[in-house]
DNA sequence: TTAAACTGTAACCAGATAGTAATCCAATCC
DNA sequence: GGATTGGATTACTATCTGGTTACAGTTTAA
């Protein structure tokens, strides 16, 4: 679910953005203040901001100045609202890092639409894998566990990578060879199995009785899907 | 340079748009029909396509959605201009995949830095960068670490920029050297790690276990996300 | 003009990683 | 039950990778 991080100080406008918005299915998080806007921001890591510019206790120009200047902040869209309308302004708030910039007043669908538009475009490519508790994250090359790091050689995480991402699908050796060697290998097959043992030992609670990846005798190995939905019905 | 297509009936509107967008420094391929713009933009490969709704002979609309359907444009950014301005107008439009929406009559410096935002890499905007005791000053070229200056070189300081504006996510040597030397490099991917450890020894405390910059083993570099979060915590 | 600083390369080393082969064990088939 | 097949596991070594140092060619600054 994505996270929403709102700092809007009129009350009425605030809670009338906080229903319509969460009955969009975004998880919503506020402060009618600008004052520890930004700490909010880091602890919580949302995946989008709404920022009013005018605020009675601070400028949204400077906030947005300073989660910009948060490397940890800094590609979170961030979408200025406000009464200012004037050319200027508008340009102002898009040159100092703002993604949107909308006038007050507005129609909530249009807002929504334009959150959207925001999430639309950066999960285009799925980033990170879940099953479970295991987790692959594919940018930063991490694998977590129960929240803990696991380490991972290259060769491990490419197989895994390549499993989850086609959960459910049968793989001979050959074929992951293919897929994770490459196919100017000159490797055996029985190397397949060397490595879906070390990354069981690394991942599976009880290795002798596998939950993620699972040997289908005669054919190969493959990421077992029902992790996916058995851990979906029970969130 | 970036290219941009773009559509636009209004003959007076085209070359005005064009003009300016030109002497922003974009390349600019446009159209003043609907008929043939997809064609026009699977040509021409774009990095944006700023679209006119009402076409004499087709409609805005329709293109967008044929654009989205081309698996090769999928992933163009759209801005629609229009003189349309209803609610359900502008919703239709960003659901129907355009990125951005701009009402006319419109400032052509608002357009042109909406158009920016697009090609920002949300993280350009940002001046000063902070890691925790480190900071980087991107106008200055300045690097403080506990509030002292560092003396980096020239490439040191492009190399920590380049990651620290993206952390967490891990980049090959072979991106590294695209990124900070440059695509017409003639250079060794082995300098990437002589540079790495440079910076290592100016910015980390203790180079042998090394907080912000991190090495992904059989991947390359990121700079560690999780220095925020770890610093946060003890804040 | 000279010295200092910067850049890129080559080479070395230690430790991590990859791949293989041999052995062990469980399932399957007769 | 016994043989056979295929997967699991272990142990071992060659190779690779990354950290590091030293050095040479360039550029910059004094």
């Amino acid at each position: 679910m994505k996270k929403i991080v709102l700092i809007e100080d009129d009350a009425d406008l605030f809670s009338l953005l906080k229903y319509n918005l969460e009955k969009e299915g975004f998880a919503l998080v506020g402060s009618q203040t600008g004052r520890g806007a930004i700490d909010l921001c880091r602890r919580e890591k949302p995946d989008l901001i709404l920022l009013d510019i005018m605020l009675p206790d601070s400028d949204g120009l400077d906030i947005c100045k300073g989660i910009r200047s948060h490397p940890e902040l800094v590609s979170i869209p961030v979408i200025f609202l406000t009464a200012r309308a004037s050319e200027t302004d508008r340009i102002l708030g898009l040159e100092l890092g703002a993604n949107d910039y909308i006038v007050k007043p507005f129609f909530v669908r249009e807002l929504i639409a334009r959150v959207k538009v925001h999430f639309r475009s950066s999960q285009s490519a799925v980033k990170v894998l879940k099953a479970g508790d295991l987790e692959l994250d594919r940018t930063s090359c991490r694998v977590k566990l129960y929240n803990s790091d696991l380490q991972l050689t290259a060769t491990e995480f490419r197989l895994l990578e390549f499993l989850m991402t086609r959960p459910g699908v049968v793989f001979s050796r050959e074929q992951l060879l293919d897929a994770v060697w490459g196919h100017d290998r000159a490797v055996t097959d029985r190397t397949v199995d060397v490595y879906i043992l070390r990354l069981r030992q690394k991942i599976e609670a009880d290795a002798t009785a596998p939950i993620f990846i699972r040997s289908v005798r005669g054919f190969g190995y493959s990421f077992n899907e029902s992790v996916f939905t058995t851990l979906a019905a029970i969130a």
